[in-house]
DNA sequence: TTGGTTGCCGCAAATCACTGCAATAACGGC
DNA sequence: GCCGTTATTGCAGTGATTTGCGGCAACCAA
């Protein structure tokens, strides 16, 4: 699987060592393609290494976060991950009633971004930036 | 205090009993200028009337914030409640290092949403987005 | 004012995410 | 290949928020 080869030179450059729990996840979040959840990623996990904690999991996931590996979704309220893809990066809008993901192209943000950065010297983390809001379906206006 | 009265009445109208839980709240939160945790209006609220639950103060702010009384902030792993002042709107801007918190203008916003809107039929809830990153303190090009 | 309806509260337990600590294992050096 | 250092894990516990449920009380109508 492609991806995992950098994040390992990723992960060693930065003084981490490689864990086979830390490979799991990685290939688990890597072999889906979209986002999916903590829990989900530990029950994979399981199956490949039976005593993985949820805690790795969580630390896991955290990690390869900061590292820019993988990108966090807020969907409910639970968090939910997915590889980083530099060529494929997009931002995500998760309706409140229904739960429903739409991606969106991070030129939208670009200009917002830009002057933030510009005005305040603030850096926002728009790649595990989720936007909450009402999809169509459930848009209190679209009520037919 | 103003914004009480609209708010009272904006429960009614949406068949909501007003209880003596929901008061303190309401009033904890709409003296308070800016922001304030759930534990701390857990705290005020006991002054008042010693047997409220925490259950009870979370019910209540989601309530609020449903119905566009309070707008919600997550600053860490928090969640803070500030009342909705529809004369002063603003968004947050919050340091994931330092959890500082800056507030901004809607408008640079306004344009964004617009788009949503427009070419997605996406209604963004941006009363309640918070913007996370790193102020110009803990960004990493600030390092001297 | 009184009574009935039904939404709300307090309590307890569940859920999700995170953290401290002692035991363990990854990795560089011999 | 073996050893020591030290990052990482599993486990248990904590913090923050949410949910189920039975009893209680706010509100409307008479």
């Amino acid at each position: 699987m492609p991806g995992h080869e950098s994040a390992i030179t990723r992960l060693r450059a930065a003084g981490y060592r490689m864990t086979p729990q830390r490979l799991s996840v990685l290939d688990i979040v890597a072999r889906r393609s979209g986002h999916i959840g903590a829990d989900e990623v530990w029950n994979l996990a399981k199956a490949q290494h039976p005593y993985v904690d949820l805690a790795t999991i969580y630390r896991t996931l955290q990690l390869l976060k900061r590292l820019g590996v993988v990108t966090e979704v807020v969907i409910g309220n639970k968090l939910h991950f997915e590889l980083a893809d530099q060529h494929n990066r997009h931002n995500h809008m998760v309706c409140s009633e229904c739960d429903a993901v739409q991606t969106l192209s991070p030129d939208y943000l670009a200009e917002f971004s830009r002057r933030l950065e510009q005005e305040f010297g603030f850096t926002p983390d728009l790649d595990n930036l989720t936007i909450g809001g009402r999809c169509a379906q459930c848009c209190p206006e679209a009520a037919e």
